[in-house]
DNA sequence: GCGATTTACTAAAGCGTTTTGGTGGATTAA
DNA sequence: TTAATCCACCAAAACGCTTTAGTAAATCGC
């Protein structure tokens, strides 16, 4: 059976049936009334010929496909950085295969790309989309509202633009004020931030909430405490030895991600200080390898998994012509308290 | 044009053509005589309605799809482990994007979900096939086996198994003795090793080739210097702490993949003992946060996105039904010289 | 024993493309 | 002037399935 190209007609000639019945009973459809003799014998015929009906040929007839899109929308650059896609895939893969689903991936470097999502959809090739990331970009988010409005079932997956589209997120701000609040709360005042140096939307409100979080517990603001990297470690290194060149020095640094930490920690070694009793150090995200920094990371973990897992049952509810139970959904990022911030290992901040 | 069911048929009404027409004009079927201003109606006709033709249908009269498949198999524990899938998935979405493919990535957990790969290329709902890891299941090998044998695309990516599959791989037995005989070179004699629990068949050859490779330089074999760790940090601490209560002490260590070199160190440390100073700690992949470790760490490179390029260029070749210029095709890991081998400060090995 | 119902199945339409094999009119060759 | 050629386009047949609207035969009610 080269390149099986066995058809439904052949398994009902072998069964000595109709194409129909054939269909009917690998589909098992219920309320055809199908002898149980017959129904087996059709299913021998199918298996023996090792039968699989055409995708194509199905969806054509009945106006859908299977299969879901997941559109990584991500300037070229990042593309290595970002650890979660794996996790948020293996969210989406789980649901999808409850649904006998499958998951078509595309990667959008280029806002122009984002051509290919529209096409994804509207040739049918997948029933509804999800999108990750960069949809804060104005190409990509007139595309998404666009297809939206024309009806595809789209969500979102942590980016919340427009309360018009579908969106699963993580409330990183929550995450972000709890790192802050863990800090102060071990009595930290100087406390530095290095945050990314890139435009996108979430960055000023992290910083803003940075901000806020020290200004309700009373703490001044010091705006000579705020650096800026490049999502890499290396980029963090030089912020942080930048940092401590100020006075009074920083007793601790919030990093907006664990492989900026892990940059500033090795800085903060360099410059011959301790970790966490000269410079504590936090960070966001729970890289897989944060526990076994030296010392372990403290830092937040958002809900990959569950992001994953949450958009693909909304997209389904969305694809089902079901009415999701919320349009916007937000997810909590959780504290993880290890040993880089000092909380376990005693205090010794600059300022006690 | 809501959920847009815009069809070649109202295109060509529109442009006062046939549907035939308006395929020959979309499809740029050079040998067919259409005018410039035939053309340029069908065109504009399209483009104003939005005109998308359905995959479905497409596929379905042409007999293939444009979608070629990823399987990635692997039990259920290791999903989250490696880090690798997103390089691979980058370097097929590059030529993939080439050919104007799609992908479809399938997770595979439990070696009988392999049907699923089955279906998905007897279905045609993809046109070829790229697998990667897993192949040395016995129930998996049967499969991709049994459809090559069918004639269906199909290339396995860092697994060479059968010399009847086409496969990518990387040689990571010359990468394994680049990375022993670096130690070697660095005046090391008693080294330790701390190898993957599992009975996949590699593990055993990487072992084989660290035995090997020490005995070549005239190093007697210490089988008490060999540790089994399960990937994660955490059962490398374990193993290591148990290497450092050896006689005499081992004055290096080679791990199986980065992820165990980290959680060699952090024993090491534990210990109280300096890296490389009193014990020297290889790994092998180069994560990307290997570079950043304390000290960073050596490793050994695998080209994981030129993996993933190669495996689609071969996969594209048997689809269009040329042969590729190889069966099995090899690549080669780099050895990445930092400085948790002591080879750029000086060596203080135990033995000098 | 006869119409009504149920059971077990099937014929045929249709999904939206691509592609083969034309066709009819304009142009050219002789 | 007529046959041959070319140009610009189209009708219709697939592709392989699902699904609607049946139809005979068997069973039932009375």
């Amino acid at each position: 059976m080269k390149r099986s190209k066995v058809t439904a007609r052949q398994v009902a000639r072998r069964a000595g049936v109709s194409p129909t019945t054939v269909s009917f009973v690998l589909n098992n459809i219920r309320r055809e009334q199908i002898s149980p003799a017959t129904r087996q014998r059709v299913r021998t015929a199918a298996s023996d010929l090792g039968y699989v009906p055409r995708a194509a040929a199905r969806s054509l007839v009945r106006g859908r496909s299977d299969t879901l899109g997941l559109a990584i929308v991500y300037p070229h650059e990042y593309v290595f950085i970002d650890p979660y896609a794996p996790n948020l895939l293996t969210g989406i893969s789980e649901v999808a295969r409850l649904h006998n689903f499958r998951i078509m991936v595309e990667i959008i470097h280029e806002p122009a790309e984002i051509d290919l999502v529209n096409t994804m959809l509207r040739s049918g090739e997948v029933a509804g989309l999800l999108q990750y990331h960069g949809a804060s970009q104005d190409e990509v988010h007139a595309c998404l509202t666009e297809l939206t409005g024309d009806g595809f079932p789209l969500v979102s997956l942590e980016t919340t633009l427009s309360s018009d589209l579908y969106s699963v997120s993580i409330d990183h701000m929550a995450g972000t004020r709890a790192v802050i609040e863990h800090l102060i709360d071990l009595g930290h005042r100087d406390i530095a931030c290095i945050a990314f140096d890139s435009a996108e939307h979430h960055v000023y409100e992290r910083l803003a909430v940075f901000h806020d979080t020290l200004r309700a517990a009373g703490i001044p603001r010091r705006d000579n405490l705020v650096r800026f990297g490049h999502f890499e470690p290396a980029t963090a290194i030089t912020a942080m030895h930048s940092l401590l060149r100020e006075h009074p020095r920083p007793s601790a640094v919030y990093c907006m991600n664990d492989m900026m930490a892990f940059g500033a920690m090795n800085a903060i070694r360099e410059a011959g200080l301790r970790i966490p009793q000269d410079v504590a150090v936090v960070g966001y995200d729970d890289v897989r390898f944060s526990r076994f920094t030296l010392p372990p990371l403290t830092t937040a973990r958002a809900p990959e998994v569950e992001l994953g897992r949450r958009g693909a049952e909304m997209l389904f509810d969305l694809i089902n012509d079901r009415k999701p139970p919320e349009m916007q959904r937000t997810l909590h990022s959780e504290l993880i308290v290890r040993d880089s911030c000092g909380a376990r290992g005693g205090f010794y901040g600059s300022r006690p």
